[in-house]
DNA sequence: CGACGCGTTGAGCAGACTCAATCACAGTGG
DNA sequence: CCACTGTGATTGAGTCTGCTCAACGCGTCG
């Protein structure tokens, strides 16, 4: 009934079931959970937030469409983007244990997450042996990704992060059916510079630069990848996913 | 029998039975788990491998004394040390839900890591719920942990990041029963140096100057802290341990 | 004892930051 | 409809932190 295809990663299969994606590629047919689990759709404008550090730790989130950014925060105010969610990924798992959530999630665009609330979850794996397997491997995942990207920030200059992201953007993109050649980067500049420990300018340049260099064409978020491997010769290849 | 207690923060109460500490402060017994999964005492010379990126995941490896780091290695031979593991720390579980093991530990010193194949995890799982909470929330507090090093790597200068490290050694020896006021560092300073994504000669010259400051006192590896608010005031305080 | 690894220190350099100006665009209101 | 405004992105100039290269001291181990 809705948004019609547009030419690049626009909305996606908008009324498509959602689906927890796991890193090996596997997907959990989330209407399995939505037997044992009461789901609640929440709308996103974009700059709201899903949850904040220190609020009850009461559900994961599953985006549904649209993206998040996940910010930690220190006490003096210092702040920091560590990750960026699109579709099949589900947030706030990093709190489980804790009685607060321990970040911020706040959406990028308008977008929509499914609330799974926590205790209807632990409640589900008793019932879904493979829901808890799901989410055990989903946080496994979520480490692995988190040291990948210090192994990036702690090797590479700032023009091969830059190179590093655009490659894992294009990646998660083509992973859900958008093209991995040309899209739209769903950040700020300032966004992409705090997850990429870097200063927005610096982000500016190298992105620049890699356009004079043809690898990439960018105009303000909109890239298009013209020399893969030249971009992968950048970045050192290898990068784990989601 | 063996290792008279020595001032500093040496082999540990050696022969007391092994325990896994959860973030919240909660140590789980191992004895409860050790009717359902066979343990194995595995020792580790320094610069010797408990496992190593690409080998088939077996086991989780719970560490019972000395101390390891965890490295991440990309392709194209970038290394990047993404942690220090000590006493009661949980090992392996990064690599859950993968063939094999997605980096490499090493012992730090002559260190002693319990072997725990995974498939008796997983069949004692079933037998001991708060097992399979233990290690989803060990999982989700290194997801915690790796953040907050990131949004430490994101927004402090070299020295900072040297003090707010002080500060997380002091605080893990501390929660060990250990003194957090004088300590032997048991990285070296290179390894240091990765894991704070700066050179060896850059830690080097902020251990000094933390020394002129007469924040601390350090000759290579054994360190007392003079002034810990001092640090923390560097630092800006807020860490998430592990 | 000599060799090697590790740590410290110095000098010079360069990449990323800071500060600042300009441009592009979306939204607002006259 | 278009001027006005505010935010985000780009680009430039100059500075400084952290890196590179190099020498040297200390301690350990063969």
């Amino acid at each position: 009934m809705n948004a019609p295809t547009s030419v690049i990663g626009t909305a996606a299969a908008t009324e498509a079931n959602a689906f927890l994606s796991l890193a090996n590629g596997d997907r959990l047919d989330i209407e399995a959970i939505r037997q044992h689990v009461p789901v609640r759709r929440c709308k996103h404008a974009a700059g709201q937030g899903v949850y904040h550090a220190g609020q009850p730790f009461l559900a994961l989130y599953l985006v549904h469409s649209g993206s998040y950014k996940t910010c930690e925060l220190a006490d003096d105010g210092r702040e920091q983007v560590t990750g960026f969610r699109m579709r099949g990924s589900l947030m706030g798992t990093e709190s489980i244990g804790l009685k607060n959530y321990s970040c911020d999630v706040i959406a990028l665009e308008d977008s929509e997450a499914w609330e799974l609330p926590y205790p209807a979850i632990l409640r589900a794996c008793l019932h879904l042996p493979e829901l808890q397997a799901y989410i055990t491997g989903a946080l496994a995942a979520e480490v692995r990704s988190d040291r990948s990207w210090m192994l990036m920030l702690g090797t590479l200059a700032a023009e091969r992060r830059v190179a590093a992201f655009l490659l894992d953007v294009a990646a998660r993109y083509a992973h859900l059916g958008y093209s991995a050649k040309h899209f739209i980067l769903r950040m700020s500049r300032i966004d992409m510079a705090s997850f990429l420990a870097l200063k927005h300018e610096t982000v500016s340049r190298a992105l620049s630069r890699l356009h004079d260099l043809h690898l990439i064409s960018v105009q303000r978020r909109e890239v298009q990848v013209l020399d893969v491997d030249g971009l992968r010769a950048l970045a050192g290849s290898g990068l784990v996913l989601n």
